[in-house]
DNA sequence: GTCTATAGAATGATAGAC
DNA sequence: GTCTATCATTCTATAGAC
């Protein structure tokens, strides 16, 4: 409970404050309803109940909102990460991680495709140093010590499955506990039949 | 050949001029890159080499040509629906469709994700009365005959598998044939765990 | 930490000439 | 079919008062 209303962030970066906080939460509600492109500054200023100007004075950019709110969401990641790299780095332990994605991944829905596929998203993801550093860590961790093509496909597939799942208009209907364990099922099935 | 230079639209809506299809194309590279709320007027303008009048004399708004160009898009898919819905409704035929659907994400990569990720274009395709209808009947034709909670996640998962995977970073070094040659093994292999 | 007010550029969209 | 010119609106961002 505490560590959802934790306001720290991840990858070392300065931990927000209060006011940045909800501007930052209110931002990640309108990116995944609008996309980032498709949010301005005023949106979020309308949700926090503040002006433009207030947020200006919390984040001197959009983009430096942009990072924070990623990094919100990865930090989610990191400790499920953490236990993995700890654990080794044999089929177990990707399975054990896989799980943790799992109900990551289903407790918030909605925001998992913004954040895989959003474009101004994906582009700092890829040039962003500490947002590269932690997903080639991340991507690591679930090819358990492979790397050969089809094992990189595999995993591939597997994050696109997850994330793509969890919003699908075919599944919109699944209460959340359902959804977790067909899921699973489905994932250890996919994976069963690794060479 | 003449297939792909083809103008015509998907879904019984009017065939597009040669006018038509320059902008088109060129907003769907510009909305593959920025997403569409990242796309203006002026950058689909300035790609085709015309100023925003123009643009405006061949659609009257922008939803206009993202509706065009996504029924572009779910064109390509049609002709193998059609050949789907012809050729029953068995496991058989699925595979037929699955390796097609394959062939189209690897071919147009970068398009996919856009078209199923977009937050501007997931609105269109869930509130455009064709558009609803065209993606009921290719689910329909995915699931096979079946319609049990877990014969239905099992598709989203593949659509977002097969989507996803085609533009993911780990797999940006493959070569459309290893792609899909290894989507359709890695694919059939999943398919393959069904009760 | 928030406000009002504003600068300066870009947005979607229209009118009318060629 | 394309142009120039312009509309009202919205955008990111800043200055300065409280």
């Amino acid at each position: 409970m505490s560590a959802t209303e934790d306001a720290a962030t991840a990858m070392g970066s300065t931990p927000l404050s209060v006011a940045q906080t909800r501007i930052v939460t209110a931002a990640l509600t309108l990116f995944e309803q609008h996309g980032v492109s498709g949010t301005s500054l005023q949106m979020i200023a309308d949700a926090v109940g503040v002006t433009k100007a207030a947020v200006y004075h919390q984040f001197r950019t959009k983009e430096a909102i942009v990072v924070a709110a990623v990094e919100m969401e990865l930090g989610r990641l990191e400790e499920a990460l953490d236990a993995a790299d700890a654990s080794g780095r044999d089929q177990r332990a990707v399975e054990t991680l896989l799980t943790q994605v799992i109900d990551l991944a289903v407790g918030r829905r909605r925001m998992v495709s913004t954040l895989q596929h959003d474009p101004v998203i994906a582009r700092l993801l890829a040039e962003h140093k500490p947002f590269q550093q932690f997903m080639e860590r991340f991507f690591r961790a679930m090819l358990g010590g492979k790397n050969d093509p089809t094992a990189r496909l595999r995993v591939a597939m597997l994050a696109s499955a997850i994330g793509g799942a969890v919003t699908h208009p075919l599944v919109t209907d699944f209460d959340d506990a359902t959804l977790r364990t067909e899921l699973i099922h489905l994932t250890r099935q996919f994976l069963e039949g690794e060479s």
